[in-house]
DNA sequence: TCTGGGGTCCTAGGACCC
DNA sequence: TCTGGGGTCCTAGGACCC
């Protein structure tokens, strides 16, 4: 039987991705402490290295880091979602000339599979110095027999200078890899996160390495498959295989937080008729239609001492569509079913699933179909707003009353996707 | 005062059927 | 009507990721 070659997984992963996009345009904050917030200003989504070493935590609401900010001038910014996507698609085309097998994870990371190829450390300069050069984004390289070592590897290569960047596992001899594996808390591993770590920890296992020699059968029992899969994968046993090709989504959610709370049915209306529109747009890029509806709406959950409310109604379609207006009209009569006086509602939010191929349409029987009659409709509509910009023909209930808007007060211009807002050479 | 959004996978438990 | 066990399907909720 002849044994496999070992996999050499590169996870490249972006530096402080958002941040350096904004930087890109912005020359000025080099070396400057800055941060990019969620939708609304709401928390802390990406950080300089200088407003790490500050102590501004992932995830961390705005309101809590703002003395700190004032006190070091850390300079914030509202996210540019635009910017992020056109920035990361240039990186991601040029790692694909590096390998025809790559596997885009997220909008800032990307699986490059370097099996076989030689000089894996030349290989990964070059792609470090190729994205650079072409987009100014720096990035790190992680080389490893599995995703969740490559993904280990990547870590390395971004905590410690000395790897300037590059770090491969499978370089290394055994007592290399244990010293290594002994020394990063078993927290770093993907997939174990805030509530696992300390049950393993229960368990004796503290660190990645413990993780990797956990007796099979009780970590098996206690902490079930997932848990297994990633303790193989440490083994460098590959549970986790590439995805060559992006499988559609089976479901697509569109919600929102809103910049104030909002009571009236009208606003809930208006805000709804725009989640539904940016998820049919979804859909229907992935060329799918859904079968099912559900509409959610949520009180302000971080203050209890207000009335709270979380209703969720869903509704199946009799025939699946991706029409916006047919999905408008259920979700409308949903919010007028799940709608109470007296709450102030600071979220809502519709998510479709069900989903399946738009070719394999079953209609119903009985029932008139109501979505065939729009779908050219939809793809005028999806024309023109590729064209013009989202929201250049829209739900006109979508314009019903400002009261649910978003904070966004410290947005960057749409520096590469909106001609008006291309920087100006001076 | 101010706390993101969009996904996936797994498990437990209930309903139902044979 | 009584009894039991096992399989399947569905849903809700938890945990995780970026």
């Amino acid at each position: 039987m002849k044994t496999k070659p070992v996999q050499q997984l590169a996870l490249v992963d972006c530096n402080n991705f958002y941040v350096s996009c904004e930087r890109l345009f912005r020359p000025d904050l080099a070396g400057k402490p800055v941060v990019v917030l969620s939708n609304n200003d709401g928390c802390v989504v990406s950080r300089s290295n200088e407003a790490k070493e500050l102590g501004v935590k992932m995830g961390q609401p705005w309101f809590q880091v703002k003395a700190l900010a004032d006190e070091h001038n850390i300079l914030a910014l509202s996210s540019n979602y635009a910017l992020y996507a056109d920035l990361s698609n240039r990186v991601m085309n040029l790692l694909a000339e590096f390998s025809p097998n790559c596997e885009v994870y997220s909008i800032d990371e990307c699986f490059v599979d370097l099996t076989g190829m030689p000089e894996l450390r030349k290989i990964s300069y070059a792609i470090r110095e190729k994205i650079i050069r072409w987009t100014g984004i720096p990035v790190c390289v992680g080389i490893g027999p599995t995703k969740t070592l490559a993904k280990l590897a990547n870590f390395v290569a971004k905590k410690h200078p000395r790897s300037q960047g590059v770090f491969n596992y499978n370089a290394l001899t055994q007592e290399q890899k244990y010293k290594l594996l002994t020394s990063i808390t078993v927290d770093e591993v993907w997939g174990v996160g805030r509530k696992l770590a300390p049950r393993l920890a229960a368990y004796g296992v503290d660190t990645v390495c413990d993780l990797r020699d956990a007796h099979v059968p009780t970590l098996r029992a206690e902490f079930g498959v997932v848990v297994e899969k990633i303790q193989r994968e440490l083994q460098e046993i590959a549970c986790v295989g590439m995805e060559d090709v992006v499988p559609p989504r089976q479901q697509i959610m569109a919600s929102r937080s809103f910049g104030n709370p909002v009571h009236e049915a009208t606003s809930l209306k208006a805000a709804m008729a725009l989640f539904v529109e940016n998820a049919c747009v979804k859909l229907r890029a992935q060329q799918s239609h859904a079968a099912m509806l559900q509409v959610f709406l949520r009180t302000n959950s971080f203050r209890p001492d207000l009335p709270q409310y979380h209703p969720v109604m869903s509704v199946p379609l009799v025939t699946p569509t991706d029409s916006s207006l047919v999905i408008n009209r259920w979700a409308t009569l949903l919010i007028d079913h799940l709608w109470r006086p007296g709450y102030g509602y600071k979220k809502a939010g519709i998510m479709l699933s069900e989903i399946t191929p738009n070719t394999q349409q079953q209609n119903d029987l009985f029932a008139h179909s109501e979505s065939t009659s729009d779908s050219k409709l939809m793809s005028v509509v999806d024309r023109v707003n590729g064209r013009f910009g989202r929201g250049a023909v829209r739900i006109s209930s979508q314009d019903a009353g400002e009261e649910w808007g978003m904070r966004q007060e410290r947005k960057s211009p749409a520096y590469t996707t909106i001609w008006s807002e291309l920087p100006l050479a001076g």
